[in-house]
DNA sequence: TGTACATCAGTGAACGCGCGTTCACTGATGTAC
DNA sequence: TGTACATCAGTGAACGCGCGTTCACTGATGTAC
């Protein structure tokens, strides 16, 4: 105890990230958090904030990151269990919202990264949303269950469904994590958005544009 | 000068929720704001905040009340001057974009309440987003546009109509008001997810649940 | 394999500052008779 | 209409505290030869 530096190389900074994430999730806004504060939660000594992060935003950025990259994982593979039935939507739902409350602080951050006050959170937010835009498509593609799309149509829809989803999460978020009911519904209801936004597309034309 | 009280009676809560507003509006997050912070702004003594708030939470939520009550109002007269046409979905974006430019901090500070610190707040907002819901809902029954859908499902197509636009509020946070082009493309691109909603709605049937 | 040195990550003390909040006060406004 | 009094809203001084940040330090780890 009376040792410096018994830390593993890299446990200070996982430390101060899970602590921010902590306080999220209790409710607090990231960009309310303070140096100390955060420092404090994650059981080291203030100055070690500095060791690794320049300021607050410095941490919300490489926060975006590391989970955005986390999360492609996580979702690629669902993704690759999912049968080709008409059971796509449900499962999809239910894959995301599980993952969601698994990881409730996680995706609570992100939830507040879309009108945060960090405008490099915010950016880094919208990327991810871009990315899983994409990903969608081509797995749209790939299943051939929209065909008849021209490319910006299935953007725009696979970015309403994106959107669809993200917006789900904030829902979460008045939510107790162990109100199963209520978060079933959400589930739910979050596949009827999806399941009406793909009837949608399947009835599109160009020309309704 | 010299004088004490020489305010209209309200003048200084007034001063204080503008200055709330336009702090958000200069990009700053509303649960990061400090009382003295407001009060300078305001042009007030720090003491002043709490001859009309009890904490910074009380003020939000003071905020979301009076802005609702104006934002319906305005979106109601919005809505009976839009002629029946096909252009229905069109000149509604077009209004209610055109509405959240010219009051672009009170709709930031809404978008922030989405996620926000506050409970208060938050579920304020979601409130607000519930009336809009039921008035939409019952503007389509009476416009006869979509007449096979039942209740439930009615509501369920409004809600998701709510939240896109809602969502859409959140892209306009990180453009600048005076990049017309990038708020003409907000609002285009807002109009095709609602057509794309409606067509669904068009195509939904009650066995697609 | 051993030695010398640079780099890295964690520490505790210290700083000055702005914060939220309280207090007793003052004068204007509203109310009762 | 006039007077007495209560309430309201704004003020400046003061408080103690926690904040962000700096500094010089220490020992562990990595690198060169």
């Amino acid at each position: 105890m009376t040792k410096q530096q018994r830390r593993k190389p890299g446990e200070t900074r996982e430390r101060l990230m899970n602590a921010a994430l902590a306080l999220v999730g209790e409710g607090r806004h990231f960009s309310s958090l303070g140096i100390r504060e955060l420092t404090r939660k994650a059981g080291v000594v203030p100055t070690a904030f500095y060791r690794h992060f320049r300021h607050m935003d410095d941490l919300g950025l490489q926060l975006v990151d590391e989970l955005g990259l986390a999360l492609r994982r996580v979702m690629r593979e669902a993704r690759a269990n999912v049968g080709q039935s008409e059971k796509l939507i449900d499962e999809s739902v239910a894959i995301f919202i599980n993952h969601a409350r698994d990881n409730r602080n996680v995706f609570l951050f992100m939830a507040q990264g879309l009108a945060g006050e960090s405008r490099a959170v915010h950016e880094g937010v919208r990327s991810e949303m871009r990315f899983f835009t994409m990903e969608l498509a081509n797995d749209l593609r790939r299943l051939r269950l929209v065909d008849h799309l021209s490319d910006a149509d299935m953007e725009i829809t696979c970015d309403l469904v994106v959107r669809t989803v993200a917006f789900s999460l904030t829902d979460l978020l008045g939510v107790s994590p162990e109100d199963d009911y209520q978060i079933q519904q959400i589930e739910q209801r979050t596949a009827r958005f999806l399941k009406l936004i793909f009837i949608g597309a399947e009835h599109w034309k160009s020309r309704d544009r």
